[in-house]
DNA sequence: ATCTATTGACTGACCGATCAGTCAGGGCTT
DNA sequence: AAGCCCTGACTGATCGGTCAGTCAATAGAT
């Protein structure tokens, strides 16, 4: 009867057991960082034993950087999958690509913390962080750097990846949620919910993309 | 006779080991972050003992928030020097402002990593940075955000720290200085020196702030 | 002026704890 | 019996931090 579960190896399939792994992992690594993290910890933190880790992954490394490239696929598929029903010519257009790259970033799952770690590893020029950025977001990242020149309408490539550079850079301010805008406007809030400071981000780096591609002089 | 040198005790004179400590420390933390620095390669940085260090400061957590306000005192100084050379009526007052605010954190001195390092410890809520910046950044912050308002033009406050909040993810991005715009443009390179460079982030983040100060429907 | 006492700057040796990583072997399924 | 998952016990290295003690300079007393 041929083979009923042919129990194809996937490169990305995963036990049960490595993906509790991967879960504690990401925690880990997203409260203490790459270095402040430990695998005793982090096994422990797993319910698996620390050799596991070491099993399965070979070095506290090849764990981040499967942690990274986890995280990664999931936030770049929700991203194109947006990107994807963008209407580019659209008045809006511009509005709608911010969301499609903001938003997977900013979801309710835990995924933002993770996010945001590589992105302050970026930040302060941590080579692992750098080559697995390289490796995990680049492609995307291109594909969104399209879609921001064609909506930009004929701004040069080089402009409109500075735009993609100050974008993400706003974007990481805003996972932060340190409570310090709140803190600074003593106490006031601006944005009680997630969705409406979505919208306000996009907002302002709508604005910033517009007065680069069009600069009054 | 008299006294030619009075020889002040001064609450933050620094004898000229300290210094070379508070700059080695300074450079190997925003090298390895505090976690991956370590106080025996610090020592080994600053030509003196490891004891030495926590003879001066005690403990790797003191030196780490001493390094941090030595550092904040200089871009503060500079930060405000600037702001109050800024005309907040006249009609680029917008642009002054954030020229001021993002220029020392862009200055040649080394001091662009040291506070992209303390910057990434916010985006990740790391509470030991988030401490030393409600100490260090928060007085000058609101200082800056009454200028904002100012030269916003009667947003409330609320807004006005939000936009504070996103022109600082803005600076961080462009602190990275990781080549990544370049290398999704394809190598083609949009601002060749740090001047330009620092024109393009003010001329986003105003657009921005305005967008948020006067959205259009 | 000279001896003594005290202090501050500084170091080498050492501490327990923790680090990432290794390895031989025990189940458990096929 | 063969092969994969998984573990406990272990290693050398390194971690931040402590401690006794050296050395030079200053202060006070005679």
């Amino acid at each position: 009867m041929g083979m009923a579960l042919p129990k194809v190896k996937a490169a990305d399939d995963i036990t049960p057991a490595l993906a509790k792994i991967l879960e504690a992992a990401e925690a880990e690594f997203a409260d203490k960082g790459f270095d402040g993290a430990g695998m005793k910890a982090l096994a422990l933190r797993a319910g698996v034993s620390q050799s596991l880790l070491h099993y399965h992954f070979g070095s506290k490394d090849q764990l981040y950087a499967a942690v990274i490239r986890a995280r990664s696929r999931k936030i770049n598929a929700e991203r194109l999958e947006r990107l994807a029903a963008v209407d580019l010519v659209a008045a809006d257009a511009l509005h709608q690509v911010f969301s499609a790259l903001f938003a997977p970033a900013l979801g309710p799952s835990g995924g933002g913390r993770a996010y945001a770690r590589i992105f302050a590893g970026l930040i302060v020029g941590n080579e692992m962080d750098q080559a697995l950025v390289r490796e995990c977001y680049d492609p995307t990242a291109k594909i969104f750097l399209n879609a921001l020149e064609t909506a930009l309408g004929g701004v040069d490539r080089a402009s409109a990846a500075q735009v993609y550079q100050f974008s993400l850079g706003t974007l990481a301010a805003v996972i932060a949620k340190d409570g310090r805008a709140e803190r600074l406007a003593d106490g006031k809030t601006a944005q009680p919910d997630d969705a409406a400071l979505l919208d306000r981000l996009v907002q302002f780096v709508v604005g910033g993309a517009r007065s680069i591609a069009a600069p009054q002089t």
